[in-house]
DNA sequence: TAGATTGTTAATCGATTAACAATC
DNA sequence: TAGATTGTTAATCGATTAACAATC
């Protein structure tokens, strides 16, 4: 059950994927895969396949392979799905109200518990089932329910300052989405900069073969 | 000028953040900066610094570094920003909405020309200042305008049928936000999960120190 | 049993880092 | 000149792939 090796940075990045596909595979009704069958579906050697799996001690069965459910029920485990972390998001901007709105928390692992924005004309307006609350009531809101993650969406200008603020609150982890890299310590910061894969699309169209 | 060997898929995707420090270095009046510095800054060797400038055709000069502004101009024509690549939007919804709005398409090589729905509800309507079109006129509209990239903001059912049909009207670049994967001959897709980061800070947090 | 497929070790490959001569 | 820093080659490291015995 454990993880043999420590798993290596370009594995856990691959988690998602494999979950994807997992999930699909059961919507469609198939109860056993195999390396080959995942690999080839990945893009990826079956090679890989195995060295990843066994890494997060997900196991199969020689000759068989693996089942499709406990495959993926083990990949949930492995990246904390089945322990949902508290999170309250930061900004109810339009990019706020989009990732509250699109973003399928429950379904990553996450439970969003508050929203809160600076913005008098916005507080008690309600987002994703929650009422926008005002930031003044952060700290209080903290000592409550301990967050213990937070989804940034503020201008650049006031991420960082911020992001120091919810450390300070308890929070151990924060989702940036704020169009600028945070340096916290004793925090994950994940930093989405959506811009970044529009200038990959831009260097590849341009490289086109 | 031109790259020395073929820069690495890894080095690629690093160029967006060496651009954005550049700017920074740049807003902040720097002239001169050093592999030594960018290395610090990024948390990266400044030996691997070197290289991947060194693979684009980026050069410094012995004993005083790289000029900021010429760096950021070379990383700029690398990515291919000084050729801006025509872009449309399909799909107008809170999803496309928010992309239109929050991404600075010009800064990132692509000009946004055109936005399409099916809802006749949204027709007449204006998003980022183009108004929304119908999904009948699309046909029509790429034969005279030939846009090279189409951002996809669609529910994942209709995805994959729709990206066929903008190669098959000469669109070569996908940005694709309709969390599903795509696949299609003859064009370059980057697509956008924005979920996976989200479970990535789920198993960092699981697996804090 | 024969065929399939895993789990794991060893081999390969590529990317990162170190080292250093060239030179501003 | 002396100090700094590049550009590039060689060494190291880690990740991917291949191979194969184990076994369902």
């Amino acid at each position: 059950m454990a993880q043999k090796h420590e798993a290596s940075d370009s594995a856990v990045r691959r988690l998602p994927r494999y979950y994807r596909l997992l999930q699909e595979l059961e919507r469609n009704g198939q109860n056993h895969t195999s390396s080959r069958e995942l690999g080839k579906r990945l893009d990826m050697t079956p090679s890989q396949i195995r060295q990843d799996l066994s890494c997060f001690g997900c196991h199969g069965q020689q000759g068989c392979g693996y089942a499709v459910t406990e495959l993926r029920e083990n990949i949930e485990r492995v990246m904390g799905l089945e322990q949902p972390l508290s999170a309250i998001l930061i900004g109810a901007g339009s990019l706020g109200k989009v990732v509250s709105e699109n973003v399928h928390f429950e379904q990553r692992g996450f439970r969003l518990i508050g929203i809160f924005d600076i913005k008098p004309e916005l507080i008690g307006k309600t987002l994703a089932g929650l009422a926008i609350t005002p930031m003044h009531h952060l700290e209080s809101f903290c000592a409550a329910h301990h967050p213990a993650a937070a989804v940034l969406c503020l201008p650049k200008e006031s991420a960082q300052a911020e992001a120091e603020k919810l450390v300070a609150l308890g929070v151990r982890g924060i989702w940036n989405f704020s169009h600028c890299d945070i340096v916290v310590e004793q925090a994950e910061v994940v930093t989405v900069h959506l811009d970044d894969s529009l200038m990959t699309l831009s260097y590849k169209m341009h490289n086109q073969t």
